[in-house]
Formats: structure tokens, C-alpha cells, sequence
DNA sequence: CGGCCCATTATTAAT
DNA sequence: ATTAATCCATGGGCCG
């Protein structure tokens, strides 16, 4: 651009450009200088051709949300009273501007960013709770001399139920949106929710576009008692996993490179791992614990035994551009899915990956990016997403029956892809709908069978989660950082 | 073709 | 009620 052809507006817009990354840097959000300069060098580049005028500080600037009377009434956090109490999210903010800022363009390595410490008494003794409650059933369960991989010797190996959690055939008519289950938990658009799985209570983990992680234990009765907020990361969060036998344990993956582990016990969450590249998807494989599998960049994925060392173990190039699901067979553990914006969903045997150039078991090719590849509750189907507009169905004894159903899966700038999930058995797919609903896909009839739609839902969900071991219980995430839980009564 | 620019769209906070 | 701000997704068009 022509800087002598300027306008007062134009100008304007540039110093306010400018002033921002000064921010951003000294703000020291996380990333290494040389990392930020280029991101600088590049939201300049964008701001510039996308006619946007950034008059705004970041949104991180300005404590938001819902949740606690405090911010309700807009206002300031109060860190001094000893009530336990009360809101903490802003805490996450708080570090930031404290520390010596780093002028733009010189070199810190390594920051020493410490963990980020919870102090919501409440908060914690819930996730406490649940763990213990986890606890109990695993030692039911789990047996030590189990059946061991012959790769892994060193995982540990849960027992579970064959099939997983629970078989279910799910009354659709009944399944209902009420007011009190609707709550605008955090500020962002929600790119990733789970539901703790936890029989005895109801409690719901999202990740947001800002790196916000918040918590939503849908028993209480005021939405501001039962709501959790935090921001243990900067940028979108891509990734969440709850351990299932050690609840008070929750990894959390984001765009901006780091992995990210909450321990409820410690009360923290700290950054346990950190990248160059973005963390596009984040899994782990059934009954390995010890396991973490990431996709990297573009198309990699990592698998790190977290025993093993600080970094992955194992690194493969499994498809040209990221990688946005990765998900394992319940009925055999070698088993995993991919799917990417590289057109493809993949199914991969985990014994015969180590070589330089990976085979497929099963590649399922769409004509745009596939945003998921999740197997059916008993393992014996593949259902894929992709944005042209088809839900992919793969099964078969050896996964070589593909069929594809039409489903508008468009959606634009502003609203998270939609990815076609699995309900309680294998008979249907939940996926949302541009029209603020959710279609139900019987995957026996092959198409849309029904919509959930009400009047409640003022904004189109776009990922969802449903409750392992509740039969109905399904929560859709919008971008307006609000869910919608339905349930079956 | 690959790499760039551009338009598109939904939701919410602010006016 | 209307408007402004959002800005890490994607396809299409247009250049070299």
C-alpha cells in the first residue's frame, strides 16, 4: 500500500494497529518475540487488506462475562477479600500485565510463565468430587495383568466394559430443550465441549476462540453458582480431554502451540507442553492414560508417552494439511481415525505406522476439507463431515461399505464447522443445522429423520457433545459462547 | 497450477 | 431498532 495516499481514517487505523501489537508483545501473551513479530507482521498485512478498523482494545482487555454478581454489574474484580468464594477467571488476566514487558522484536527465549493457579474453593471441591466418584468405579473395574500391547509395554491398561459406556436406544421425541438448561458460559465462540463423565452429576467443560476453558456444573440452580471461567490460553482452543478415571485431571490443547494440563489437585493449570506449530485436535487412545495423540501443523500427528520423556516420542506425516479429528475404535485400540482439511478422512492401524511414508487402512475421500471422523459406539461404523455438504458413513466388516448422505454443512466465517457426532448407539447422528436447529441422521434410512428445534435457541449450535452414560443428554455449543443442553424425559 | 485478494456469513455489544 | 465489530474459514476469481 501506498503510505503517501493515506487517509486521516486509514492513518489512524495503522497507529491503532501498531499500538495494539505493542500490547499484545508486552503483554508477552505467550509466544516467542520471533513468532510474534510475524504475526504482527501478518495481522498488519490482514488488517490492511480486510478493511477493519481495530479501534477496539483486545477483547481480553475488559473482564467479561456472566458469572459472578461482580462482573454481572461491570464491576471490578475484588482479590483482596479473603470470601473464597467469587470470581477468579479474571485471575488468568491478571498475570499477564504484571510481568516486565518485552519490547517488540528482542529475543526471551523461554518465558517463565508459571502456572495458573485456581483458588475457587468451590470449583475445586467439585472437580474433587467427581474425581473421587471416578475413582471408586475405576478400582471396580480396572485389573493390572490385563491384556498388553506388545508396542506399548509400559501403558497402563484400564479394563473397561465392553462397548464403552452405555447401549442405548434414545426416545428422540422425548428429547427436550428447557430453559434452565440454556447458559452463556463464556465470552467466545465455542470450538470444543465434553461432558464430564460422571453418572451422578451433570457437568460440561468448553473451550472458546479466546482460550478461555470454562465449566458449567448444570445441577445448580442459579446459572452464576454452577458456571467456572478461566483462561489458561491465548488463542483457540482445540482440544479437550477429561481423564476419565482421574477426573481432576484435564488436558487442553490451543491454535497457539501449547498443550496444557488442569490438576485440580495441585490447583493449577500449567503448560506441560509447547509448539512452533499449532495443535490442531488432541485424543487419546482408549485405556492408555499415559498418551497423548496431537495433530501439528500441517498434518502431523504426535504421539507422546508423557513417561517418556518432555517430548513426543513418535511424530508422523499423515496428511498434507492439519488434522482437525483423531479418534480410536473402542473395540480395538490400534485403530484410529483422522480426518483433514486435506480433503480426506483416514483410518490407520497404529502397528503398521512407523515408517516413513504411513499406509491407510481406509482413506474416505471428499472434494473439501473433512472436519471429523468419529466411529459409531460400537466401533463398527466411520461417520465423516465435510464441508461439501455430505456426512460420509463407512462400514462393513472391513470398513469397505461407503455411503454418503446429503447435508448441508456450510456454515460461515463466524460459526465452528459442523461435525456430525454419535449419539448412544449406533443408530444416529446429532449435527447442527444453519437454521438453529439439530438434525438427527438415521444412519439405518440414511438421511435426516428429524430436527431438534426450539424456541430457546436463539443461536445456531454448532459443535456438540453428548453425555457418555446418559441416554438423551446432548449439549450444543454456539458461537456466541452459550450451550443448550437436552435431555430425555 | 500456486499464491494472493476478496466476499461471505451470524452473533453480540454498543449506540 | 440499527449499527459496528468480530478477523486463524473457505471458495472463487484473477494474477503471474
Amino acid at each position: 500500500m501506498d503510505l503517501q495516499n493515506l487517509t486521516d481514517y486509514e492513518r489512524r487505523r495503522l497507529e491503532n494497529i501498531r499500538r495494539n501489537n505493542e500490547m499484545v508483545a508486552s503483554l508477552k501473551l505467550h509466544s516467542k518475540a520471533a513468532a510474534l513479530s510475524e504475526e504482527a507482521k501478518r495481522r498488519r498485512v490482514e488488517s490492511k487488506s480486510n478493511k477493519v478498523s481495530p479501534k477496539k482494545k483486545p477483547k481480553t482487555q475488559s473482564p467479561i462475562v456472566i458469572r459472578r454478581s461482580l462482573r454481572t454489574r461491570g464491576l471490578p474484580p475484588d482479590f483482596s477479600s479473603g470470601n473464597g468464594h467469587k470470581n477468579e477467571f479474571v485471575e488468568s488476566m491478571m498475570k499477564g500485565p504484571k510481568s516486565p514487558s518485552t519490547p517488540e522484536g528482542s529475543k526471551s527465549p523461554s518465558l517463565p510463565e508459571g502456572p495458573l493457579s485456581i483458588r475457587d474453593r468451590v470449583f475445586l471441591d467439585k472437580i474433587l468430587g467427581f474425581s473421587k466418584e471416578s475413582q471408586l468405579r475405576s478400582s471396580d473395574k480396572c485389573s493390572a495383568d490385563d491384556e498388553v500391547d506388545e508396542k506399548k509395554p509400559l501403558d497402563c491398561l484400564i479394563k473397561r466394559e465392553s462397548g464403552g459406556g452405555v447401549e442405548g436406544s434414545v426416545d428422540l421425541g422425548s428429547m427436550t430443550l428447557n430453559a434452565e438448561n440454556i447458559a452463556r458460559i463464556m465470552p467466545g465462540r465455542i470450538m470444543n465441549l465434553r461432558f464430564f463423565p460422571c453418572i451422578d452429576s451433570t457437568m460440561i467443560v468448553a473451550g472458546d476462540k479466546s482460550g478461555h476453558i470454562g465449566f458449567w456444573d448444570v445441577d445448580c440452580e442459579k446459572e452464576r453458582d454452577g458456571v467456572f471461567l478461566y483462561q489458561p490460553h491465548k488463542d483457540p482452543v482445540s482440544g479437550i480431554l477429561i481423564q476419565e478415571f482421574s477426573q481432576s485431571k484435564i488436558f487442553t490443547s490451543c491454535y497457539g502451540g501449547s498443550i496444557q494440563l488442569m490438576d485440580a489437585e495441585k490447583e493449577v493449570f500449567d503448560k506441560i507442553y509447547s509448539s512452533e506449530r499449532a495443535i490442531l485436535s488432541l485424543s487419546q487412545r482408549p485405556n492408555y492414560v499415559n498418551c497423548l495423540y496431537f495433530g501439528e501443523g500441517n498434518g502431523g500427528l504426535n504421539l507422546w508417552d508423557m513417561r517418556a520423556g518432555k517430548e513426543p516420542s513418535s511424530s508422523w506425516p499423515l496428511h498434507e494439511y492439519r488434522i482437525n479429528t483423531i479418534d480410536f475404535n473402542i473395540n480395538n485400540p490400534n485403530i484410529m481415525a483422522t480426518s483433514s482439511s486435506d480433503t480426506t478422512a483416514c483410518i490407520w492401524d497404529l502397528r503398521k505406522i512407523d515408517s516413513d511414508k504411513p499406509k491407510t487402512l481406509k482413506t474416505v475421500s471428499h472434494s473439501r476439507a473433512v472436519h471429523s471422523a468419529y466411529f459409531s459406539p460400537s466401533g463398527s461404523s466411520l461417520a465423516t463431515t465435510s464441508v461439501e455438504n455430505k456426512v460420509g458413513l463407512l462400514g462393513g466388516v472391513n470398513f469397505e461399505d461407503l455411503s454418503m448422505i446429503y447435508h448441508e454443512n456450510h456454515t460461515c466465517r463466524w460459526i465452528s464447522s459442523f461435525r456430525a457426532i454419535w449419539g448412544w448407539d449406533d443408530s444416529y447422528l446429532f449435527i447442527g443445522n444453519m437454521k438453529r436447529g439439530v438434525d438427527i441422521i438415521s444412519t439405518a434410512r440414511r438421511k435426516t429423520v428429524m430436527t431438534l428445534q426450539s424456541e430457546h435457541m436463539s443461536a445456531i449450535p454448532c459443535r456438540f457433545s453428548a453425555h457418555p452414560y446418559k441416554v438423551g443428554m446432548l449439549a450444543g455449543a454456539t458461537a456466541g459462547g452459550q450451550i443448550y443442553m437436552w435431555k430425555s424425559c
